[in-house]
DNA sequence: CTGAAAGCGCTTACAG
DNA sequence: CTGAAAGCGCTTACAG
């Protein structure tokens, strides 16, 4: 029906040879060009690239790495899209891969099944795998075990313990010691502790961070420190911060100084306490932890600690361009990020 | 050295040979029992899954595919993965596609990539590619059309009117007829835009709902909206909000509600008119737009506009599938999401 | 169940 | 520059 013949062909070209045949060369020379191999004429490579142009052929990257060519993907296996900071660390990491030219293959884990995640992964040839978020520790010793047997460069980013595991993780006993010395120094002795009560291992760390710092001023743990954890079920950050604020007010006593596990119990909190009628810095302070955007949105705007998102990529990406590359294999390395504390207004004298 | 043997091989096996004579059978059984074909012993099926726990080995995907079998792959361009909309919308996207069994192949797009991004996607023989965010229009205008000349399904995910594409879109004009609604029925009629200065088609499509909805209510569009973009560069939105806002007290006259571009600038704008002594929404209403977890953390909270990210990620998926269906495929479709208005704190009586 | 063979789409010597 | 050949790791008839 149409008079106008269509400029490209309607049929893609699929195969070398049928491109080959289109260009009006032999099937080696096509190959050669594609290749950048010398000892070509110009007229011939430029006749290949029009041609290229014009059908749009792509060589099949399954024939070309079955003929030995380097995957040059990475695996990246991530606990959720959803929590900000998790992503942030996937996005700065994505754009070191991609500027050494790796392709990211990337998926969400659902608990229980690493194996099958890994075992994708494996079978598109990926040339390193890296977890980043939280996830079933015994599942990912055991996971990380077989990257090692299969000698398969790996990195474990934001979980610390895994036995055997190259990892980079934040040094999240320290953020806290920064809070807690930030306090002391403002005159608070009296801490409450917003949703720390987790036995994940990156809550026991924070917690061990607070410990290790009241010592070091000689004071108790467990006289210095409250949680109303166990009143609550924590279903959305906000509203649970705003809820363990509620009920440290209604406590007969109530600490000066509030350490949330994150930002966003943090400012639930906020709002929690001005609801009660409480000033924020005036009658009590409060801390987050991650440092996000959401941190200066508040009224006031939130003392947090910042995970150094970019460094904690920079170190990642190092770690896995010195594991691919053969000649420096070595044993597992613990790589540790020096967060920083971001003053702001939600804390102040006691 | 060691003296207890390793319980798994040293050298992980690579190939099915390789395996079959661990196994001690035929390549052709051990290949159909992996394809769990019909016909062959318990014991053999036993015997060939034990080796595999026991070996980790796993069948080359490029061998797999290279002999027919579908890469069952979608890839993904993202504009980045530092918008927190358009990451909900992967994330929503992508648990879709891994309950079908499809894996992600995720690419950020530089501007100006479009082509090398695609050329990736076709060599890795992709079955359909998806584009989420603002890319520039003429670039993705034509990766579409040498899409559709491949016959490769596609989609795009919040960009309009690209030229014979199949596409998923937030309605942000009756988005922002809702929020003018709202704020017309509380007796505003002076409107201050904050932000809606851009030649983005997404930004003039919310203008154009701005616009249509005072008409219908004889109301002039230039005469009752007010922008002092030009005055402010816009770098964080958090601060070219507060700074808009602080232009517009300035002023001798200044509306009595005011339409941000988006949920940042909007909050931005309470924390100006706050610094500057007004109360948010008795003197000022201020609205935003995206609905984000951020919009309950300001004070007061904040009125905006719902993307519908599960509605549009579900209608992505609906269109990749049927796409993807042999017997279904037809035109380009345009398929439109209805946002929804969700009151806050922010807005109140003129 | 086995074993030899063909073929998926490429690249890479090799002889012309 | 060409053309025939081998081979990457698989699957799938096919004859035993």
């Amino acid at each position: 029906m149409s008079k106008t013949p269509p400029l490209k062909p309607i049929a893609p070209i699929r195969s070398a040879a049928e491109f080959a045949r289109y260009v009006g060369l032999a099937r080696t020379t096509v190959s050669r060009v594609l290749n950048g191999q010398p000892g070509l004429k110009a007229k011939t490579i430029a006749q290949v690239h029009a041609a290229m142009e014009a059908t749009g052929f792509t060589p099949n990257a399954y024939a070309l790495h079955l003929k030995g060519k380097r995957t040059a993907t990475i695996g990246i296996c991530m606990e959720d899209l959803l929590t900000p900071p998790a992503v942030k660390k996937l996005a700065a990491l994505q754009r070191l891969l991609r500027a050494r030219h790796y392709a990211s293959l990337i998926e969400v884990l659902d608990p229980g099944h690493s194996r099958r995640v890994v075992r994708h992964f494996l079978s598109m040839r990926v040339e390193a795998i890296v977890f980043i978020g939280h996830f079933i520790e015994e599942e990912i010793t055991q996971r990380i075990q077989e990257l090692t047997a299969h000698n398969l460069p790996h990195l474990v980013i934001d979980q610390p313990n895994i036995g055997g595991a190259n990892t980079v993780t934040l040094d999240r006993a320290a953020g806290m010691a920064a809070v807690v010395e930030h306090l002391l120094a403002l005159g608070h002795t009296q801490f409450g502790l917003l949703g720390m009560s987790s036995s994940l291992r990156t809550v026991q760390d924070r917690v061990e961070g607070v410990r290790d710092t009241l010592r070091a001023h000689r004071l108790d743990f467990d006289r210095s420190t409250h949680s109303l954890d166990h009143l609550h079920v924590r279903a959305r950050d906000f509203d649970y911060g705003r809820a363990l604020a509620r009920s440290f007010v209604a406590e007969k006593k109530y600490p000066t100084a509030f350490l949330a596990l994150n930002d966003e119990i943090a400012i639930g909190a906020i709002h929690g306490f001005q609801d009660a009628g409480l000033g924020v810095p005036q009658d009590v302070s409060v801390t987050g932890f991650n440092n996000q955007d959401i941190c200066i949105m508040s009224t006031p705007a939130l003392t947090s600690v910042d995970q150094q998102i970019d460094a904690t990529a920079e170190a990642a990406a190092e770690s896995l361009f010195a594991q691919m590359n053969p000649a420096h294999r070595r044993r597992a390395q613990v790589r540790t990020i020096a967060p920083q504390l971001v003053v702001r207004g939600s804390t102040g004298p006691a």
